[in-house]
DNA sequence: CTTAAGTTATTCATTCTACGAATATGGAAA
DNA sequence: TTTCCATATTCGTAGAATGAATAACTTAAG
């Protein structure tokens, strides 16, 4: 393809013109222009393909075996691309169509809320489903067709035929009653080991960063609570002395007159990419970009707005 | 396919580069021009798919849904440009490859003689699968793939898949032993109706110009030979009072001291196209392509050659 | 808030080249 | 040969692509 640099492609539209028309005049007038222009190209296509391409036989231009040969393949590469040129841009306002997503109730909660809002506005025909599952599943879902797009934490290299984007890097925070916190706002190592936790899990056993980083260092907490819900989570905190390490947009940020306090964690906890994943034969599909195009959006609008001070 | 006239296809490898990169000046660096050429490249391109197609978004340049939807579309369709522009030329000299021709005896007298000289002189590696079956067989062959080109006669309006082209037209002549004949060298109606007659067919009952002439004209002729054996039929003339009418090319030409006279037949008899066959699937193929040429090639140069006085 | 760094957009003078009018050349037919 | 028709060539020119310089943005840092 880096030969394509090297020659000007207009030729080849002329060179199709050539070798349908077999006439140098007449492709001319096909193409608008004029003979010695056409004749002019046929010259430098003659050069680039080091075959004369048409010549007289009895009386009329006719194609040697190298112009039949390129006619057929010249022939659906133009096609292609001028379908490429006229592609109808996507109208979501006029869309009528259903979007089956896959997610956990975290993505929900940062995903949906923006998403809906936009969807109501610009493209008030699209609908979704959304579903939940393993990451397993979801991936399946997606593979086989059953799933549109699959929101998650998912290691990098999936199967070739799955593309990823990913949306943020979340970060952990922790939240603890305002009341039981020094002035400082935060807690330090051995404070914060002292204290009785609460684990947020979508599944048990599931991977933990948390666990993890603690693992490092060598320390250990107790975990008083498990659950899966994230919503609950944080207001299970309020007025006990249970400390809540979580991902930063499962909290309801800048909530007036609440008794939650954030601070970073004093152990250094892994980020997590937080992904898109679709099938590439979703790639050129017009309205499954615009979708993973206002995902994109909505997020990044949403960012600003859910901005921590750290 | 008529859009592209009106834009610069160059422009396409251009956008290529820049969705690739997501940055003008690295794709300006890819594309070996400077950072403003690529930006008013990027300029036109927004212009033509009314679209910015790259928006800034934390500092990075990424692309709009519409772009994203281009983006594989476009891939494709350069990639297919560029495997068309360095497909290497057939050598046909280097080839090695059989192909598997059907013509009937007539075709193959016609055909080959031209065609296998050439062989062993361009392309000593190409052999020859001749095959003999009636014209539906032989079309079956071609489109099931079994047979690579046939020949014939066919009616012009054949399945979409296959290609046609004619070879040449065939007039029919007559002949006749010199010393049977008039000083004029021909006979005129009423004569040539009241002697015998010699008829080839390949299969008794074909379709059958002459006697369709005939026909036409009211009249009938004795034919009291008949055999389908072409190389045959014309020594069978010699020393006796029958006439043969048949293809002007099924007659050694210009045979020194042979006893035949050939001379124009006194009821005009339909020409008929003698056509190749191959199936649309091959047209890409630069073998089939570069052996459909030489047949080209070698009837025509052949031509010359054969051509009687009438 | 200001400055600095990095990137894209714009301007404009220059260079290139694709273009077409005129014409030469070639090939087939009469 | 001449004539006709089609393609190739020549060459001056108009218009487009190009890039140096610079403006305008955007983000990040001080």
């Amino acid at each position: 393809m880096n030969n394509l640099r090297r020659i000007d492609l207009n030729l080849l539209v002329t060179l199709h013109a050539l070798l349908m028309e077999k006439h140098v005049s007449r492709a001319a007038q096909r193409l608008h222009k004029s003979q010695p222009a056409v004749s002019h190209s046929l010259a430098s296509l003659r050069a680039i393909f080091d075959d004369p391409l048409l010549v007289r036989r009895t009386g009329k231009l006719e194609l040697t075996a190298r112009a039949n040969e390129l006619l057929p393949l010249l022939t659906e590469a133009l096609h292609q691309l001028g379908a490429l040129i006229d592609l109808p841009a996507f109208d979501a306002s006029q869309a009528k169509r259903v979007f089956r997503l896959a997610m956990s109730d975290y993505g929900a909660r940062v995903v949906l809320p923006g998403l809906v809002r936009r969807l109501r506005s610009d493209a008030p025909g699209i609908d979704l489903q959304v579903s939940q599952g393993s990451r397993a599943a979801m991936l399946a879902g997606v593979h086989d067709g059953e799933i549109d797009m699959a929101f998650g934490v998912f290691q990098a290299p999936l199967s070739d035929e799955l593309r990823t984007h990913t949306l943020f890097i979340e970060h952990f925070v922790c939240a603890a009653d305002k009341n039981t916190l020094p002035q400082t706002g935060h807690l330090e190592k051995t404070e914060w080991l002292s204290r009785p936790h609460v684990l947020v899990a979508m599944q048990s056993g599931e991977n933990n960063e948390i666990e993890n980083a603690l693992q490092r260092e060598g320390v250990n907490r107790r975990v008083a609570m498990t659950l899966p819900h994230w919503g609950v989570a944080s207001r299970v905190v309020a007025n006990t002395d249970l400390i809540l390490t979580a991902a930063r947009r499962s909290f309801d940020l800048f909530q007036e007159d609440s008794p939650l306090q954030l601070f970073v964690p004093p152990y250094p906890i892994d980020p997590f990419a937080f992904n898109m994943v679709w099938h590439s034969r979703r790639e050129s599909d017009a309205g499954h970009n615009w979708l993973r195009q206002a995902i994109i959006g909505t997020l990044i609008q949403g960012e600003d707005g859910q901005q921590t001070g750290g």
